[in-house]
DNA sequence: AGCACGCCGACT
DNA sequence: GTCGGCGTGCTC
């Protein structure tokens, strides 16, 4: 079809299959001709149904033989921006994933509209038709007809009947893209309230009566800070009351007015202006660095390698300033669990108005304002968790990834990305400066920053000159030889009742991971495990149950053993309610705060619990990974691990690297301000390197050993990893189409592909089907990529089984010129290695 | 993924 | 004949 006056649109349909996962073309009717762009949203019309799609590009002929006309173009901003749609292509490539997926995981879940069909009674109807009905048919009609429509649940559950209407040409069905409209009701009424007029309320001033005292505050205000003002605002600065300024206002001294704003999680909260604290020299070189090619204007990406209190976010703040000067803007990204109002205070405080925060707390329509701000332009600073990533900004300076190694910033559902590559394919669009921040980096980023791929700007020295804490390591085998049957140590109990004598306060941290509480037969040794998935069942005391925690399956906790009856039935391991209960047993009168799943799930409580244990309601925070981050208790003097190997024997080959970086978090928890801090660690190996490492802060000699073993076995960064998991109700067959896949791999993959398993993941059976996994490592060779992606497309299709699930994810994905790694492979010329 | 078409066996 | 179940193939 060739027209020259024609314009046609390339759209991707909303319809997340790999067969549909390529642009359909369409008409453009005139009427749409001046809305439509890259990046609109656009309802299509897409086989016998109506969908929303993204319009990824224009051209002027199409080889399809019938084109459909764009139905209407939905906003009248796009969506998303050239660039976006872009990386949407890269990433449904990269991550084997469907375009649409990629492009909707970009935009805040309001754009992702919903369905609705309706029957309607056909719009050209004439008698003769409705006499070629049956009775039933005509019955239906009739009620068809009195109602208007019925919905396509009601038809659902007559589909014959409904699909005779439809056949006969009484009855049509239509389809409704119903948005979500209510999230995106973003204004609200806010008053405000304002008195220019100096003079007039030095006036009002005077002829106050001397009681009215309140008054006169507000007066006094507006004398010194002339401008307008939120109203809840006003009230929360001055500490007073709505009638105060009413008062103000029908005396003629004050105005306010209604109007409408946008709805703003942090209103009412007023944010302490900082200025820029004076930076120690080895900040101002981190400085210099990072603004260097902010200022060239250059792709450019910098590991900044910073000892926990070194004063990062102090350099942050400072390098975004410099964004700003360039009228470019900036992305930062913080793990979910460091999005702390403090956090976000120190952003809004010295940034103001200008910083959109995206946390996963906020509602949808929350979210869409934040996001609408940014897309809009109104601000140059977003701050937020994973998906931040995606900011529509246009003109990117700056991208920081703090505490880059956070096992967070890789999402584990469909687009499964890491934050980090979408941030480096980002960078290099906007020729902007990416800034990788952590005390204990990703072994992958380490290595890239000593191979010259990044730069390397450390920071070593922490801002107050404050010693690291003393860190004594117990091996807890040796206190078992001597007696001692609690899980605290000697050692620990000591330090412990030492830091409760000097009244300071003490963080106890539990690896819930392959700790919790199961249920077991001291009779025949079975533990309790779920029906559904073979996991142990967690037991839970608040209310005596055991739990699935993959599932939800929960029953109560049975007396008597399910295999062999006996009544010698109880729960083991180290939960942290044991911990506690141990805790306080041990040490009668003692107060401790309890973080864990069980206390958390509330909304808030998190916060809650941190603020109390601050405010020194407790002398013990007992909890799990999440007190481990980025929070700063003065009065903390003590960090205990009760058990530093849980996670060191997980089948997973960044247990050693995931073991040292906890170990260097929690013992930066420790003594951060005037008390000198001391750390315990208690482990059942302790000569294990990760331990040994972290126990000295011998970071080096860590990354360098870790990265000789991943060398050795052939791991990342030193190769690729694809992982393919497939599930399937029933065991047998999973296991031949497992060898099968295996077969079908090695037959077409490239030869120098390694493959491993089929073997059962760490889940072996979830939600009733059996699970089998296979990795594959392969070269870092664009050709050998390509090749083995093509053989993983094909893998899709091969079988004829709707009951085989095949997901297919990439570990460790760099976008950094694969060329470029596997040249520097060849060549040998690893410097970290020769060295040790 | 939906949705329609079409083939085939069961029933008025 | 008509009804309803299910497999197959397409969507610009």
């Amino acid at each position: 079809m060739v027209n020259k006056e024609m314009r046609v649109a390339e759209v991707i349909v909303d319809v997340p299959t790999h067969d549909t996962d390529r642009p359909f073309d369409y008409l453009i009717p005139a009427e749409l001709q001046e809305e439509i762009h890259i990046g609109s949203r656009v309802q299509v019309p897409f086989g016998h149904r109506k969908v929303i799609g993204y319009c990824i590009g224009f051209k002027t002929t199409s080889s399809s033989i019938r084109l459909k006309s764009i139905y209407d173009v939905m906003d009248l901003v796009p969506p998303l921006t050239p660039e976006l749609v872009e990386l949407g292509k890269v990433m449904a490539d990269e991550y084997l994933c469907p375009t649409i997926t990629a492009l909707q995981s970009m935009v805040p879940a309001v754009f992702k509209g919903s369905y609705q069909k309706v029957i309607h009674p056909s719009s050209e109807m004439s008698e003769n038709i409705f006499s070629l009905l049956n009775p039933a048919e005509q019955q239906l009609f009739k009620i068809l007809a009195a109602r208007g429509e019925y919905t396509w649940e009601e038809a659902c559950k007559i589909p014959n009947m409904t699909r005779r209407l439809l056949r006969k040409l009484v009855a049509e069905k239509r389809i409704f893209v119903t948005e979500r409209i209510e999230d995106r009701i973003t204004k609200q009424k806010v008053t405000w309230v304002w008195g220019k007029d100096i003079h007039k309320l030095k006036a009002a001033l005077s002829s106050l009566s001397a009681r009215a005292i309140r008054q006169k505050e507000v007066l006094q205000y507006f004398i010194d800070h002339p401008d307008e003002i939120e109203l809840p605002k006003l009230l929360a600065r001055l500490q007073t009351t709505r009638s105060t300024v009413k008062k103000l206002v029908e005396q003629g001294w004050l105005y306010w007015e209604e109007r409408e704003q946008y709805r703003d999680p942090y209103k009412n909260r007023q944010f302490e202006q900082t200025t820029p604290l004076p930076l120690t020299p080895e900040q101002q070189q981190a400085l210099a660095g990072i603004s260097k090619p902010i200022i060239e204007e250059k792709f450019h990406t910098i590991l900044l390698h910073g000892v926990t209190g070194s004063g990062k976010t102090e350099v942050y703040l400072q390098t975004i300033e410099e964004v700003l000067r360039q009228g470019r803007e900036a992305i930062v990204l913080v793990p979910e669990i460091s999005l702390t109002p403090q956090m976000v205070q120190r952003f809004k405080g010295r940034f103001g108005e200008r910083v959109a925060v995206l946390h996963s707390r906020l509602s949808n329509g929350e979210r869409y304002d934040e996001w609408r701000k940014i897309r809009r332009g109104e601000v140059q600073v977003a701050i937020g968790a994973r998906s931040a990533i995606f900011a529509p900004f246009q003109h990117i300076g700056l991208i920081i990834i703090d505490e880059e190694h956070e096992t967070s910033y890789k999402q584990e559902e469909n687009p499964k990305y890491h934050a980090r590559d979408i941030a480096l394919w980002r960078a290099q669009a906007h020729h902007a400066t990416l800034v990788l921040g952590s005390a204990t980096p990703a072994v992958e980023s380490y290595y890239h920053a000593r191979t010259g791929e990044y730069e390397w700007i450390q920071l070593k020295e922490r801002v107050h000159g404050r010693p690291f804490p003393q860190v004594q390591v117990v091996d807890m085998r040796e206190e078992l030889r001597l007696g001692n049957r609690s899980m605290f140590s000697g050692a620990l109990t000591g330090s412990l009742i030492e830091c409760m004598k000097r009244g300071e306060q003490a963080v106890l941290f539990l690896n819930r991971r392959g700790f919790a509480t199961f249920v077991m037969c001291r009779e025949c040794g079975e533990t309790i495990t779920c029906p559904h998935c073979d996991i142990s069942l967690t037991y839970h005391q608040t209310n005596q149950t055991v739990r699935c925690h993959y599932c939800g399956y929960a029953e109560g906790l049975p007396q008597i053993c399910p295999h062999c009856q006996s009544k010698h039935i109880r729960h083991f391991g180290t939960g942290t309610q044991r911990v506690e209960a141990e805790l306080k047993r041990q040490f009668p009168g003692i107060q401790v705060i309890r973080m864990d799943v069980d206390t958390t799930s509330r909304k808030g409580a998190h916060e809650k619990l941190l603020s109390q244990f601050r405010e020194g309601k407790a002398q013990v925070l007992l909890g799990t990974q999440m007190i481990a981050k980025g929070l700063d208790f003065p009065k903390v003097t003590l960090v205990g691990v009760i058990a530093a190997d849980t996670m060191l024997h997980l089948p997973d080959f960044r247990a050693a690297e995931r073991t040292f970086q906890l170990l260097m978090q929690v013992g930066g928890r420790a003594g951060r301000h005037e008390q000198p801090g001391k750390v315990v660690i208690q482990t059942y190996s302790p000569e294990h390197y990760s331990i040994r490492l972290a126990a000295s802060y011998q970071t080096e000699t860590f990354y360098h050993q870790e990265c000789l073993i991943r060398k050795r076995h052939s791991y990342p960064p030193f190769c690729r990893l694809f992982t393919i998991l497939l599930s399937y109700p029933d065991r047998l067959g999973l296991m031949k189409y497992g060898q099968e896949i295996v077969q079908f791999i090695r037959n077409h993959a490239p030869t120098n592909c390694q493959l491993l398993g089929p073997v059962p993941p760490t889940i072996p059976r979830l939600k009733d089907r059996y699970r089998l996994q296979v990795l594959i490592k392969f070269q870092a060779d664009p050709i050998v990529t390509a090749r083995l992606k093509q053989t993983l497309h094909k893998l899709r299709n091969l079988f004829d089984d709707k009951e085989l699930r095949i997901s297919m994810s990439r570990e460790m994905v760099d976008l950094i010129s694969d060329r470029k790694v596997l040249m520097r492979e060849q060549s040998e010329e690893i410097e970290i290695l020769s060295k040790h």
